[in-house]
DNA sequence: GGACACATCACTGTATACAATCCTGCATTC
DNA sequence: GAATGCAGGATTGTATACAGTGATGTGTCC
């Protein structure tokens, strides 16, 4: 049985060493120890992981369609920093697909299924007791990977992962912070749920869950990073 | 103004010549000329577009992120051959997000969306009655994009977008001969309630469509391929 | 005659070298 | 002093060469 916060996701195989290269990048954005914007230029990248361009290409290629990383033509590859309107869509796509896949799963899971998710809190709540932000986030988003894949229906899955990818970007930008971070209940709840195999209130906990996430969120229209002023004008 | 086949999708922009070389093997993995399971060797399919592998290879993990191609390590690219789950969960999947896009692009479309669309149809007869069946079902697909686009939700659209790239695999393996491609009154009916900004019959038009096109594919259990037997032998 | 082991071959994986492009800084000019 | 043009450097795009792995076919042994 795999250890739940092992991370081989159901994103495309890259060949060896680039799949390494792409789950530790991965990694430290899901952690928030890599800012959006960031560049992530290609002998830099080879440098740091002993490998050659040619493999970095192939990870920032595949970071890229998973839209974590904007490559630019013969410009380079930036850390994504999703738009306003980017960030709206996501939790909105969200809260239509995982409600549902919230249903499935409580539908289908089995014990071990429960235990899985079991276990996942158990670590979140360690990350948090430890303080430790950027693992606990991305703890998170696992958890939802989690539920997705339990309920077996691995298209839709594959879609919340690349959701799940990008929000923790879109917090890492907006995440307002007088919010306090009240999953842990919330995780805990959903899997009660779908341990009692209630898959409509498993789905209306999911809803409420996103709807909670996005109004911590600060999504209005008026600019938010200091520096979008300047980005304004620029182009 | 772009013309309705234009095919510039939104995945992610490979560099230069490698996105040449992604459009034409997905156009003719669309049209049917190239059947799922064919093998696509980086010298060959370099030699025919006369450039390096380095280039046919990213173009072969841009496939193989939107599952057209599977790539096995150390083995080869090939041209994906969904299994009749895979089948089943693609079709699901559009039977969920699409209604719901249909509402959104009727409640959105302005003259020129519409306009776009007709011209999409247009296109569609001009093709059925030149009996070039992969042509028309290129462009049918490429009919579900354009909605998808006006509902202005990009990224539901980018998952669409891959839906309907793996539906035309799909179709190549699991397409029964009897029924016949009746898709011509639907989406010319679609188009109607659209133009009418009736999102509530086009959210129902789109549903009965999907599962008409469900319907006319052998989604049961059994061994569908003669080269099922011979497959299921094998490993 | 069949099966296993091994060698050969074809192909993919990775690294490196060269070409093209873009950005930066400086000099020149008005 | 500000703006423009140009040159240098740095970085990405592409091609090629080498290394590693899996498949195929042959030969030998039982």
């Amino acid at each position: 049985m795999n250890h739940p916060s092992d991370q081989t996701t159901g994103a495309q195989k890259n060949s060896a060493a680039a799949e390494r290269v792409t789950s530790a990048l991965s990694l430290a954005i899901h952690e928030h120890r890599i800012a959006p914007g960031t560049k992530l230029g290609e002998d830099e990248v080879a440098e740091i992981f002993s490998v050659s361009r040619t493999v970095v290409r192939a990870s920032l290629q595949a970071l890229a369609h998973l839209q974590l990383v904007e490559i630019q033509r013969n410009r380079g590859a930036y850390v994504a920093k999703p738009s306003l309107r980017e960030a709206r869509e996501v939790f909105e796509a969200r809260e239509l697909l995982e409600p549902r896949t919230a249903r499935s799963a409580a539908e289908r899971a089995g014990p071990e299924d429960i235990d899985l998710l079991k276990r996942h809190i158990t670590e979140e709540h360690a990350a948090l007791d430890a303080s430790d932000q950027g693992r606990a986030l991305r703890l998170s988003g696992q958890f939802h990977i989690a539920i997705s894949r339990i309920a077996d229906q691995t298209t839709i899955a594959g879609f919340i992962e690349a959701l799940i990818a990008r929000s923790s970007l879109i917090i890492a930008l907006y995440w307002r912070r007088e919010s306090a971070l009240c999953e842990k209940f919330a995780h805990h709840d959903l899997v009660d749920a779908i341990a009692d195999r209630d898959g409509e209130r498993a789905e209306e906990l999911m809803r409420s869950h996103l709807v909670d996430l996005h109004s911590a969120l600060d999504l209005d229209d008026r600019p938010v990073a200091p520096q979008s002023l300047k980005d304004a004008l620029k182009p």
